[in-house]
DNA sequence: CTGGAAAGCGCC
DNA sequence: AAAGGGCGCTTTCCAG
């Protein structure tokens, strides 16, 4: 089909989807497609433009003749702002707004289009986009299309077993209090710690300055009383319980029996991906009854689930940027980074380490990335502050490429306005200048964050994309069903595991920048096979 | 009854 | 004055 498209646009009815193509001369196509996704929570729309895509293709346009995507291009150029939809950037950028016809929406998307482009190629966003979020839009769509398999028997179990012990933990807390009160309400749960039982009242924190009853909180309080002690585990049971246990299984689609997320493109300030609708980037691993909740996530028969994830990506990110010696001999020597920092820092050889020593120097090295103060570092760790900035001084001394890359990255967002990743997509920091010291040091904590996070974003990204099209060049049956950041998770026939395997790692590790450029230390990727999410050893 | 702010917490 | 970056979801609580 010979069609020069410079535009997408989106609008549907229940159980269909629809996509407006664009040409030069304005005029409109409508592609219309049936058989997609409904969402069974939303029978209204699917609403999507995404799913225009698909049913673009369906209509047998070519993904590849899109040149143009008007939600994509606001979002690359205003990352900070909330919505991208076509009714949200038509009133902000056009100060026009819908009526709601499909001939209107393109001819919505059309200005837009000549209106964004510019300013995306003076902008030099371009590579960004063509290289990276264009293409990447048609793989989420698959993902989202393919869902993940779910096996609700295994949840329905667990909700029974979580009632009994949140029922006993309930009345357990009642006899320790003396009275019955809401346990999921933090104010009166404050009231039986700080007033009926008088315990200390910890540091008022935040703008409300209330009494805090949060987890780390409640540990202190556990070593003088039982309660909090069981609030705690209350807390695990309840929270996981209400979030997966009893949603995830409604979740479900009734037609493919899976669970399909939305993953969203232009809903982070840093570049990386957000999923809702079910969340699934945020479920449990870290505790026992966490991961089985994670368990839950099944192959089907006869496949396998493979997941692959990279090693420490900021930190290595930290190291290309910073080209810090220190760090980037580490990595390049293959090193455990935490027990570098512990011998640099720390001043402990790799032998004479102990578990806590390597505990210290795992915080501090996520603190680094994230911007960490003196007081931070010392609530987490437990010591004093004095202690804490000591320890920050020794990192900044021995890794002092990061020093020095930290100083040079806030002097040029300060004359820019805005960080950039290895990429070039930009995060606008306007407060970097501000005379409100709060708003300032919190600017600097973005400003090293958001070109670490941005980057990792960026080439997790590349690699899902070259990921799917080597799969589908190697005729492979194997697919992409999630992405969490730093990990990608698969399903596949067994018979193709090792396979699958093998081109997944090669992608993610040699990943090519555009424009040639390699990272001067490894990408390190792991990988595991397994019939659950929680198996993949 | 609905919407939104706060608190809290799951993940990377 | 706050005190580590980025998200989404649940519950409580209160205002309209």
């Amino acid at each position: 089909m010979d069609l020069t498209l410079t535009g997408l646009a989106f609008s549907a009815a229940p159980g269909e989807a629809a996509g407006v193509a664009l040409n030069g001369k304005r005029e409109a196509w409508l592609a219309a497609g049936r058989g997609f996704l409904e969402d069974p929570k939303k029978p209204k729309a699917v609403h999507d433009e995404k799913v225009a895509r698909l049913a673009l293709a369906a209509a047998g346009i070519e993904l590849g003749g899109v040149v143009h995507d008007t939600a994509l291009y606001s979002y690359l150029l205003q990352p900070t702002t909330a919505k991208h939809a076509l009714e949200d950037v038509a009133v902000r950028r056009l100060s026009l707004r819908l009526s709601g016809s499909v001939a209107e929406k393109a001819d919505f998307v059309g200005r837009l289009a000549g209106l964004l482009r510019p300013e995306v190629e003076g902008q030099e966003l371009v590579t960004v986009f063509e290289a990276i979020e264009q293409p990447l839009a048609a793989v989420l769509a698959e993902m989202e299309q393919t869902g993940v398999r779910l096996d609700p028997r295994a949840l329905e179990e667990m909700s029974a077993e979580f009632d009994k012990e949140i029922d006993a933990l309930t009345r357990r807390t009642y006899q320790l209090a003396g009275v019955e009160f809401n346990l999921n309400s933090p104010k009166q749960l404050g009231e039986i710690l700080y007033e009926k039982l008088q315990l200390p009242l910890p540091r008022r924190r935040g703008k409300t300055q209330a009494a805090s009853t949060a987890a780390d909180v409640l540990e202190e309080l556990a070593e003088l009383h039982e309660l909090p002690a069981r609030v705690l585990e209350y807390r695990e049971l309840a929270k996981l319980k209400s979030t997966y246990i009893d949603v995830l299984p409604a979740k479900i689609h009734p037609r493919t029996g899976r669970l399909h997320t939305s993953f969203h493109q232009t809903g982070t300030a840093t570049g990386r991906l957000s999923s809702s609708d079910p969340n699934l980037q945020n479920i449990p691993i870290r505790t026992e009854l966490g991961n089985r909740i994670r368990a839950a996530f099944v192959a089907e028969p006869g496949w396998q689930l493979l997941g692959a994830d990279y090693s420490q990506i900021e930190l290595r990110v930290l190291a290309h940027l910073s080209d810090d010696p220190v760090l980037v001999e580490a990595f390049q020597r293959g090193e455990d980074i935490h027990a570098r920092t512990a011998q640099e820092v720390l001043g402990v050889p790799p032998l004479g380490q102990t578990g806590e020593h390597r505990r210290v120097a795992k915080m501090i090295n996520f603190g680094i990335i994230y911007g960490l103060t003196a007081y931070g570092l010392a609530r987490r760790l437990g010591i004093e502050p004095a202690e804490a900035q000591r320890y920050i001084d020794a990192y900044f001394r021995r890794y002092a490429g990061v020093k020095e890359f930290r100083e040079q990255l806030l002097e040029e967002v300060r004359g820019m306005g805005y960080a950039r990743t290895l990429f070039g997509r930009r995060r606008p920091i306007p407060e970097i200048g501000s005379r409100n010291a709060n708003q300032r040091n919190f600017a600097e904590r973005t400003a090293l964050n958001s070109p670490l996070q941005g980057t990792a974003a960026d080439l997790i990204k590349l690699a899902m994309i070259e990921i799917h099209r080597r799969l589908r060049q190697e005729g492979l049956r194997t697919r992409m069903l999630l992405q969490v950041h730093d990990e990608l998770l698969f399903e596949g026939p067994e018979t193709e595991a090792g396979r699958a395997t093998e081109l997944v790692k090669a992608a993610m590790e040699r990943v090519q920048l555009p424009g040639g450029v390699r990272l001067k230390v490894p990408l390190v990727v792991g990988t595991g096979l397994g019939p659950n999410w929680a198996a993949l050893k």
